[in-house]
DNA sequence: GAACTCTACTCCTCATTAGGAGTTGACGAC
DNA sequence: GTCGTCAACTCCTAATGAGGAGTAGAGTTC
């Protein structure tokens, strides 16, 4: 059977974009519930497959979340602000954590054989055995995750010292690997993809079904390029936006890869 | 029904993931056809839309892709790197642009009303005119579309020159505004954010039903703080990574925002 | 050989039906 | 008042059936 009268697109993309206007335009608030799929259901006079599907595809927008047995609910869209940048400074060095307003939560400290992402960006080969700390951090007022990441040193040098310890430690991480290594940092290389989450993220970060997640791998390395220390962030990616600000620098040498214009 | 034997969680996510392990144990190759829906339908043992929701879990995380009458295939998963900054550089100020490669199609140039986000990033008020470029970058060897882009530039800098004409300009275009403004290009602030692609962007970038993009706002200012220039980009998010390198600053400034340790 | 048609195959849409499972709130027993 | 029970409500999973629409290839006709 054809949708007869107006819209040529399917049913189920008819009302997702229905509900969609009416989110939009205010007609569910952010936070509030949807009428029950059943009264969706003769709302539109479709059957409850139909109406499931089109929420569905809002579900995967991330503009609704259901929760079993309670409802459907129009999600909010905060995204915080991120720096792509700003990982150091020594304008901080009194050890107080850049992210102060997060609670951190260490859940694994030790040694483990670093994973192919990680293991590529060191220039080891995967399996070689690194010293990991996980760590999760938490909204402190709403006590929800807002990041899952982890570091990976080298072996030589944080194998044998506190940093296999689950403990905080005393000052800010990167101070810690300087320390130990006896080299400063100096340059570093930030890789950035999104990427649909995976079911331990979906589980840690508390996403819906089929959420999607920003992860950016950062190596950091010594004047001489040895690499220091590999860590890795990954945030919920409907919950986050990334900010760069830099100077233009005109006469720098651009390396001939694609850019958009 | 509960599943019986063995697996706890519901039979579509069990042979979603059943699939996916075939895949990636190359048991089917990227290009290659799966079986269709209705052989998968027997080989596990359940029904037609049970077989199209574990299918579609994989659709949404971009590992399979359906094509009407024809069938499901697996994608190859290839990110092309781009560089975060590198925007700009007199190095090739012979006008070669940075982005050779893509052929580039200009849908548009002419005045515009400054949408949103735009009139945002601007500092100007939601619908001030301004003058649009809009393109369309294809690869020119497969010739697939690879990115959505588009330049907003201030009126009084803009109005009434060659930029509103849909031709290609003869230098790069923040070349071509810095003689209209008689301004250099100072400073740039980046904003990244992966999110759920609208309709129009899934028809002209060929992206699945529910896809996702990559997308930066770019806002260029002179030395006096003056916009220049706000551009967009917009990718496919699975086939793109971000790159981003650079020296580490460590007496610099920290900006008391929320970042990763 | 070239163009057309027709068929078989594919994925897509939608209705109907049935039961499972989690949450909430009202009610009654204590 | 407090606690536990239970009913009503919610979303979730799953099977079955029917038809629609796009594609490719075999066969036929010219």
């Amino acid at each position: 059977m054809t949708s007869g009268l107006g819209g040529f697109a399917p049913k189920y993309q008819q009302i997702a974009e229905a509900l969609r206007r009416d989110i939009q335009e205010g007609r569910y608030q952010p936070g509030e519930r949807l009428p029950a799929e059943t009264a969706l259901a003769e709302r539109f006079k479709v059957s409850l497959p139909t109406i499931r599907q089109a929420v569905g595809v809002l579900r995967s927008q991330g503009i609704v979340e259901s929760k079993h047995g309670i409802g459907t609910f129009v999600r909010q869209d905060h995204r915080l602000e991120r720096r792509s940048r700003c990982r150091y400074g020594r304008a901080r060095s009194d050890g107080k954590l850049l992210t102060s307003h997060l609670r951190h939560d260490i859940v694994f400290a030790g040694t483990e054989q670093a994973p192919a992402r990680i293991a590529e960006a060191m220039g080891i080969s995967e399996g070689t055995e690194v010293i990991t700390r996980r760590r999760v951090l938490y909204d402190k007022e709403t006590n929800t995750p807002e990041e899952i990441g982890a570091s990976y040193i080298p072996a030589d040098i944080a194998r044998g010292t506190f940093l296999e310890k689950r403990d905080v430690v005393p000052k800010a991480l990167f101070l810690c690997v300087e320390d130990l290594s006896g080299k400063r940092y100096h340059h570093a290389r930030d890789q950035w993809i999104a990427r649909s989450a995976t079911p331990e993220e979906i589980v840690t970060l508390g996403l819906p079904q089929g959420g999607h997640v920003m992860h950016v791998i950062h190596t950091a390395r010594a004047e001489d390029d040895t690499v220091l220390e590999v860590s890795e962030s990954i945030w919920p990616a409907d919950r986050v936006t990334i900010i760069d600000e830099y100077l233009i620098d005109q006469e720098a040498n651009v390396p001939d890869v694609p850019s958009q214009i």
